[in-house]
DNA sequence: AACATTTGGCAGAGAGGATCACAAACCCGT
DNA sequence: ACGGGTTTGTGATCCTCTCTGCCAAATGTT
């Protein structure tokens, strides 16, 4: 049920320590060591054996810190070394593929996106076009013990733990093992993970982006579908199977249209991409061009863009409202399709949850555009690789020593 | 943001195991020994000394077992001692007020519960009422250390971690500061915890009702109004300041009837109470008592009757089809009012369900009634009263050796 | 230049679980 | 009834990891 039902032990304590410490310089960057003894609430004899360790294993160095003109014997900075490990994030969306190389304290390293063109491409095209993209983001790494694993985003429902695409309607996949063949394409034995796009954008805003500190995070996602990515309690909502954060199809309409899900009156069905070309009379399929050309027009003042723009910014707002009554977030992050709208849904937002949403709970919420933008969903992909060894850092200290991994014991 | 960004030390080893033994004892019963540490992990030296601690502290007791035909030596049986430690618990609903003492392990000693007419009853004639109930069943503590805390259940918006009561539409309150009054009042120097009676109904179900060892819960409470309460990956979804779960108020009909909340066409105004008399033609203001003749009259076959709980039962399936989606809980469990209509609208929430919520986590979902029925939010009340002592035994070891006691250092 | 302040370094202490050998208590077969 | 096999409780000792306390180092201040 939980990680108390099982025994602690003294190994369990350092392990603990020295995710604290990996943990605080991976996501707030160099701190030195007095900052790192104030932090854990450790004490220097402590932090001093645990960063000797890190140190030895090349993760993270200590450098003599400018004078900051404060008395006592200065503190030396500690950082992560970004190329001592790093992620390979890969990032399967509707219009574009991405590739990226982040190091050890997120240091992007490397990141290079494709526009693809809409439509059901093959998994086995998607790994070509992946593989040739990753090819030169991860030839520094080869030869090396650096890369430690891999995550990828994908647009659709993913199970977990094991990754399986379950359904990618915008990719016309189903049931597709990816990890298991892109490791085989890619040429790399490092763990790989797989997981919801918005689930990894929330993840990333959570870490690097607008939502940095909180708790509870609501991140809305729209590609053609409409996706939801939740974190509660500091930790991401992934149900019972990894299924978890489907806000898009929300019967908010019963009486509405039908949804491609099978569904009728799906919150997506008002909010989507295709929802909002329709009420602006343009292409529904037209995709990213054609919303760009709406997003022009209604720069102009357009009166069809901006009524469209208004009723979908107004149908956000109302299941925004329900969303915020049952998750009580302390922010709301919109990515995607929703982040590009923004300037144009805010105030209607802001109206409909002044409307609609409890008091309570309103009085507490910030609906913010995404600081990552395009790329949460890569970046998160990143952030998820490097669970593991944010978590158990032990497990990873042989790994990287140069001198000690020649001789013997 | 989460425990591990602070440093542990032995002491946190020790109380993490004691923490995992006392809470096994408590939520899964008598264990023998050998199975304490098949279930922890420990080694059998570890859990001697452990259980050396709280049998000293009387909160355990070791039975010879009988005799079960394996060969070895027998294991001693391990039991909770109910008397030891016990908690109070309160629970405030629209129709009744009722009081449970409940002890270490689970068992409970004592329950009084009342039925109060419905309307704006003030605080003060509340704070009467209860402590008038409460005291018979307070009686045996008097004079000794066991109580250890009280948990009360309130139906309605509660602010966590302080308890108060920011708003309960049905008992006409407002930003009361319940625990403090009702502390006074009793008569009792205990730590006083105060949620929703939703989030404690989804707490009981969890760990004595029909969600034992599952992990992601939705708890569907009716009492006038509609609540939620939802166990995320093991824990309670509080939200940034505890108003989560209020599933009631999604607005799933944005062109329906207005809710008393403000919003218009929430969920509420589809399944509530006054939306089921409504419908059949009773009195909505009418309670209890009108829904005991609808289904009174439902079950002789009154179409009218049989119309309104179909409705209900289609609101009631097209909202958790939502709410599956979001969640993907492994169960939904039905109470108050839910409870009681379950056998009139199972079939309909299924094929709703079917109809509408995404095949992934549909396939995963099951619909119950709620095990405990109309006590689930008082004996979460208790549950959430035992919390403090589940996650830190140590702290309560030294108050109830009743010889170490006497004697000073 | 002397002092105050903060921090790193290091040896010893303290806490807590693991290990291991042994004894106890049960079963079963003869 | 008796001895062997098996499982479990007991207790001494060891191992791991952090804390405590003292000293040295490096900086600012007077």
């Amino acid at each position: 049920m939980d990680w108390d039902v099982v025994g602690q032990r003294s190994e369990t304590v350092r392990r603990a320590n020295l995710s604290a410490i990996v943990r605080e310089l991976h996501l707030r960057g160099p701190l030195s060591r007095s900052e790192l003894v104030a932090r854990t609430g450790l004490t220097r004899s402590a932090i001093r054996v645990l960063l000797g360790e890190l140190v030895a294993a090349d993760l993270v160095s200590e450098d003599r810190r400018a004078h900051l003109g404060t008395p006592g014997r200065p503190s030396p900075l500690v950082h992560a070394n970004p190329t001592t490990a790093v992620v390979l994030a890969l990032d399967i969306a509707v219009d574009s593929c991405a590739v990226a190389l982040v190091g050890f304290g997120g240091e992007v390293l490397a990141l290079q996106r494709v526009d693809r063109p809409r439509g059901h491409l093959s998994v086995a095209d998607t790994i070509a076009d992946l593989v040739q993209l990753a090819g030169p983001v991860l030839a520094p790494t080869r030869g090396s013990d650096a890369l430690i694993a891999v995550g990828i985003s994908v647009a659709g429902i993913i199970r977990r733990p094991d990754g399986l695409v379950r359904m990618a309607p915008n990719l016309g996949w189903r049931d597709v093992a990816l990890a298991n063949q892109l490791g085989g394409a890619l040429g790399v034995q490092v763990p790989i993970s797989v997981a919801n796009e918005a689930d990894l954008g929330a993840l990333a805003e959570l870490r690097r982006g607008s939502a940095v500190g909180l708790d509870d995070v609501l991140y809305l996602s729209g590609e053609v579908g409409v996706g939801g990515g939740l974190i509660v309690g500091g930790r991401p909502l992934t149900g019972a199977a990894g299924y978890g954060g489907e806000v898009g199809h929300f019967p908010i309409r019963p009486d509405g249209a039908p949804c491609h899900c099978g569904s009728v009156g799906c919150w997506e069905t008002e909010i989507g991409e295709r929802a909002l070309l329709r009420q602006a009379g343009y292409d529904q399929g037209g995709g990213r061009d054609q919303v760009d050309a709406l997003l022009a027009d209604a720069a102009t003042g357009s009166p069809s863009a901006l009524a469209a723009l208004a009723a979908v910014g107004r149908w956000l707002g109302i299941g925004l409202a329900g969303l915020v009554n049952i998750l009580n977030p302390q922010i709301v992050v919109l990515g995607g399709l929703f982040h590009r709208i923004h300037p144009f849904v805010a105030a209607t937002i802001e109206t409909e949850l002044d409307r609609l949403a409890l008091e309570a709970s309103r009085a507490l919420v910030r609906i913010v555009p995404s600081m990552l933008a395009e790329d949460a969903p890569l970046l998160g992909a990143a952030e998820m690789a490097f669970d593991a060894l944010l978590s158990d850092p032990a497990g990873y200290l042989g790994r990287f020593e140069p001198l000690a991994a020649a001789g013997g014991v």
